[in-house]
RNA sequence: GCGCCCGUAGCUCAGCAGGAUAGAGCAUCAGAUUCCUAAUCUGGGGGCCAUGGGUUCGAAUCCCGUCGGGCGCACCA
């Protein structure tokens, strides 16, 4: 296990903590008060300090006392903790904890010793979570539509990692449906065409896109003229088969666009073939959780009139919190999307201590089912269930000239990722979808997006990690190494970067927390600009520019800070996979 | 009709599991480059945090209602 470093805020709640404890042992606070909701954190206006507490408002009103009473008690207590130079009671009972600069020049030397491990967290205990995400379907291209989930998906799987879980990048490839059957006599006729028939308009009900094309001559190639006018039955097999592997190499190329490899693509096909949702139904049967019954008539708007009762197995996810409970077969025998995807997340749930699913808010209603799925599945006979999480990734409206744009695979008519990435480059993809929450809705306008791609602001965290570099080269010129043993120089101003910079390990693992890797996106912001602020004091006052030629001990420290400030940028970026810049 | 998500500056969005005077970018106005990259910085104007109640020391944040927007409500995937 690589070592994780020391963090500030986690060692101060402990200092905290302590200091309870000593009243406690005093007799000044009654014992076994809940601490959970004490905070530590900076505050807010740094005016106020370096470090705040709410301990004594929490704790005020179960110890029977008053707040600002409790907070004074606290302070005397805090004052006497290593590196406290004041803890001072604040408004309704705030503590305001101000630390001596050596402090922050240990925190300095302690980013630099972690290097690439800063900020990295042993949170997670090395417990495994998988995290399921982009999983389209497996015919055709990955579109503009799905990045938000890509994007957001891989960079929370790689803050969890950061955080110290052992992480699972699983794609699940629906390959067993109805819409790889279409796949497949599209590309069939794709296949005929090939072999020189005037197949003319693609017919309603098929796949249009001129993706297919190579897929049909490749197949023409491979087959020849045996399959065309043999009865379906005799190629669909193996036109489903070409085709998923063909259009599974496409998403694999569009993912690599943007710097996305899962590690596990599990398959339907095979999951079925393997009899895993026979095994589940037996199972669930045995335990009365699945049961023949009549399903309810849709609750839509407008009800069917062809709306027929019929018989069929049930999962009894009413008894879960579900509306109602949800068919696993079809009246042909074969298996419901559900049906499958309840023995895959069974499945799924024995590689991991943990599961996380990020989906699309189309898919949100049947969150309910799949999550009383996975508890049924795994809470019975006596065990805990496995913590199951589905993260909803909000729709990209897709516009065009400021009207949304109706796409689908069907009617050919989609942006693709490919389109996009291409045109503004995978930076910039991901940085836009990871600065906002996941679960705001989003409109992406292509022409907008493309337009304004240079005031994105990846470019300004991007810029801030270039300055770091050209400074560093600027002083290797001049001679000028960065040196830790001169941070003594370093004063106050600077030392507010490093007050910056060291709330990255706190950010790292509150957003993994919250399964919200957009939070590190803002903290590179704020620390750019932080970074950017500085800078410009060296237009006003030569004095304060970081290579100062006059002074090559000053300098040297300066340089060693800036250098650290480019570490903390690096691993930040390297968290939502985006590159980090050498010059701009 | 039911379920889930959202509503914060003119626009795009943050707001760190309830904290101190609600913040950025864009746009707008006024400034800063003989200087390590001005793709930057400094300052001004701009807010009933949709709305009405509730919970408590304290609410943009939690609960309930209303209004507005999105997604879904199949034996589809």
């Amino acid at each position: 296990m690589t070592h994780t470093p020391a963090n500030l805020f986690a060692t101060y709640t402990g200092h905290i903590a302590a200091a309870l404890d000593r009243l406690e042992a005093a007799g000044s606070l009654p014992g076994g008060l809940n601490r959970a909701n004490i905070t530590c954190e900076p505050p807010r206006d740094p005016a106020h300090g370096d470090l705040s507490t709410n301990a004594a408002m929490v704790l005020a009103k179960p110890a029977g006392t008053n707040p600002r009473a409790l907070a004074e008690m606290l302070a005397v207590e805090l004052r006497a903790a290593p590196g406290v130079e004041a803890a001072e009671v604040a408004g309704p009972g705030f503590i305001n904890l101000r630390l001596v600069d050596a402090a922050w020049r240990d925190e300095l030397r302690a980013i630099a010793e972690a290097g690439d491990a800063y900020g990295r967290s042993d949170m997670g205990a090395g417990t495994t979570v998988n995290v399921e995400y982009v999983s389209t379907n497996p015919t055709g291209p990955i579109h503009m539509g799905h990045c938000r989930g890509a994007v957001v998906g891989d960079a929370l799987a790689s803050l969890l990692e950061a955080a110290g879980h052992t992480v699972i990048r699983e794609y699940y490839v629906n390959d067993a449906g109805g819409q790889v059957d279409v796949l497949a006599r599209s590309v069939h006729l794709r296949y005929r065409e090939a072999l020189g028939e005037d197949v003319g308009e693609v017919p309603e009900g098929l796949y249009p896109g001129d993706y297919l094309v190579p897929v049909g001559q490749a197949l023409a190639q491979l087959y020849g003229d045996r399959f065309v006018s043999l009865p379906e039955a005799e190629w669909l097999g193996d036109f489903r088969k070409a085709s998923v592997a063909a259009m599974m190499k496409i998403i694999r190329h569009d993912l690599s666009l943007l710097g996305i490899k899962h590690d596990v693509f599990a398959s339907e096909a095979e999951l079925q073939a393997a009899g895993k949702p026979d095994a589940a139904e037996a199972w669930l049967r045995a335990h009365d959780l699945v049961y023949d019954g009549v399903l309810e008539a849709p609750k839509g708007k407008t009800p069917d009139e062809d709306w027929e009762p019929v018989i069929l197995p049930l999962f009894r996810s009413t008894k879960f919190g579900d509306d109602q409970d949800r068919p696993i077969r079809k009246s042909d025998g074969s298996w419901t999307y559900f049906g499958a995807d309840l023995a895959y997340h069974f499945q799924k749930a024995q590689s991991a201590d943990a599961l996380v699913d990020i989906w699309g808010a189309d898919h949100a209603g049947t969150v309910k089912r799949i999550r009383a799925a996975v508890a049924a599945l795994t809470g019975a006979d006596g065990h805990t269930a496995k913590p199951f999480e589905i993260k909803i990734v909000q729709m990209v409206q897709l516009m065009r000239n400021g009207e949304p744009v109706k796409m689908s695979k069907r009617s050919g008519n989609f942006v693709t990722l490919a389109d996009v990435v291409e045109e503004v480059g995978k930076n910039v993809v991901r940085f836009t979808m990871l600065t906002r929450k996941p679960e705001a809705q989003m409109d992406f306008d292509f022409a907008k997006v493309v337009e304004a791609s240079k005031d994105n602001p990846v470019f300004y965290v991007q810029y801030c990690h270039a300055r770091v570099r050209s400074t560093l080269r600027k002083g290797a010129v001049e001679g000028i190494m960065p040196d830790v043993s001169a941070i003594d120089r370093l004063e106050t101003d600077e030392l507010a970067l490093v007050k910056l910079a060291a709330q990255f390990p706190r950010v790292v693992e509150s957003a993994a927390a919250a399964r919200e890797p957009h939070r590190v996106a803002f903290f590179l912001y704020d620390l750019a600009a932080g970074f950017h602020a500085h800078w410009n004091v060296g237009n006003d006052s030569p004095g304060k520019r970081f290579i100062v030629t006059q002074d090559r001990q000053l300098t040297a420290a300066r340089l060693f800070l800036v250098s650290q400030i480019g570490q903390v940028i690096r691993n930040g970026l390297a968290i939502l996979g985006v590159e980090a810049a050498e010059e701009l």
